[in-house]
DNA sequence: TGTACATCAGTGAACGCGCGTTCACTGATGTAC
DNA sequence: TGTACATCAGTGAACGCGCGTTCACTGATGTAC
């Protein structure tokens, strides 16, 4: 028969829930460069020992902290994807939303690229995959607008936006460069990706 | 009358070079995170407490390193803005420039996007000088493409389209993602600002 | 030029702090009868 | 259901290490006469 789950499981559960969310507040409010692990576990309410009965360590706790802002990310997109079927307009929205949803979620944003695994140790199967659907995000307008883009030309193209739409927005929301009012910079970007989408078809069309 | 450097000063200014040199390449070898200061002075031939005498701190030593590469960054720059008269061909090869150099120099070139200042503390204007002098080598060609740009639209046309390029470039080396070939990435970039150009030019047409 | 003293750049051992991780312990939960 | 024992999740003090920075000291350089 199947196991109900324990008390003990249950518990378990929590903890590791609480420090989820702990994890992930403590992120979203001071970044992840000042994050830990005695905040962490204090806010949790447990002892600073708790922490690795239920993760292995910061950085597979950051990992999984990640992987909700990542399917946070995902679903916002996919919902703007379901709302606009026309492959030009979703691509310029999905770069939108990309550019809201980095300003809305800051910290936890970048904690997506600033954080580096240890040395030698790779991200997981699970992390890379929630990776490669947000790609898929792009990839499908972009099939639609061209289909006979071979598979190879469609994931190159889709790498090479999604960088040059991240590269924006990542030099708007540092502090290393001046700040451009968040209104002007989604005219911007719009503009940004128009261009490059009439480059795109333009060059397609010779 | 004019003060001959002493003998003092002219060891102190040694000393200043030594260290300089030893901090970049330690960081062109291993990486800005794990550059420590026990490393730097062993490698330039003086005792740990002499880093302090020649620079304030850390920060301030990779700053100057920092200064460094910028430098030789522009002058590649510059010497391919001599060589290509052309706007749009320009523009082209400096980004190949770009990519050509962060391949070249990858350790340096990422302490540049790396390094953050301690909390609070400002970069010092002789850096931001250098920063506008990279951003001048792009500018310069997109004002001749289209002379009826207003100042605010250029500096924010140079802007994205840096950011585009540092993008593609970036995401391309980093770790997290699938590596791409170096001679594809250069065939990518390429098409990509090629892209870029033509939607803007398209779009002014109009 | 030579001597005696003053200065201060450079030395390196020691400080100090941050902070992730461990581990002997304990008390709540689970199990056996 | 109740009791006695076994287990193990959770505790938190202590460990350990890395590493930037300091500071009392010294020996080379500069200065005065």
């Amino acid at each position: 028969m199947k196991n109900e789950p324990t008390k003990r499981e249950l518990k378990k559960q929590e903890l590791k829930e609480n420090l989820l969310q702990a994890a992930k507040n403590r992120i979203k409010n001071n970044g992840l460069t000042s994050l830990r692990a005695r905040d962490i576990t204090t806010d949790a309410g447990c002892a600073l020992g708790g922490l690795y009965t239920a993760y292995d360590d910061i950085d597979n706790l950051v990992l999984h902290v990640n992987s909700i802002t990542l399917n946070a990310l995902g679903t916002e997109l996919k919902a703007i994807a379901a709302n606009h079927k026309e492959p030009v307009e979703r691509l310029i929205e999905l770069a939108r939303g990309y550019l809201k949803f980095a300003c809305d979620n800051h910290n936890l944003w970048s904690a997506l690229f600033d954080h580096k695994m240890a040395e030698g140790v790779a991200v997981p199967e699970w992390h890379l995959a929630e990776h490669a659907m947000l790609f898929e995000q792009i990839a499908m307008p972009l099939a639609q607008l061209n289909p006979e883009l071979h598979e190879a030309e469609l994931t190159t193209l889709t790498r090479s936006i999604f960088a040059a739409v991240h590269g924006i927005v990542s030099i708007s929301l540092q502090d290393r460069f001046i700040a451009v009012p968040r209104k002007e910079l989604d005219t911007q970007l719009t503009q940004f990706v128009e261009f490059l989408i009439k480059g795109f078809e333009a060059s397609r069309q010779q």
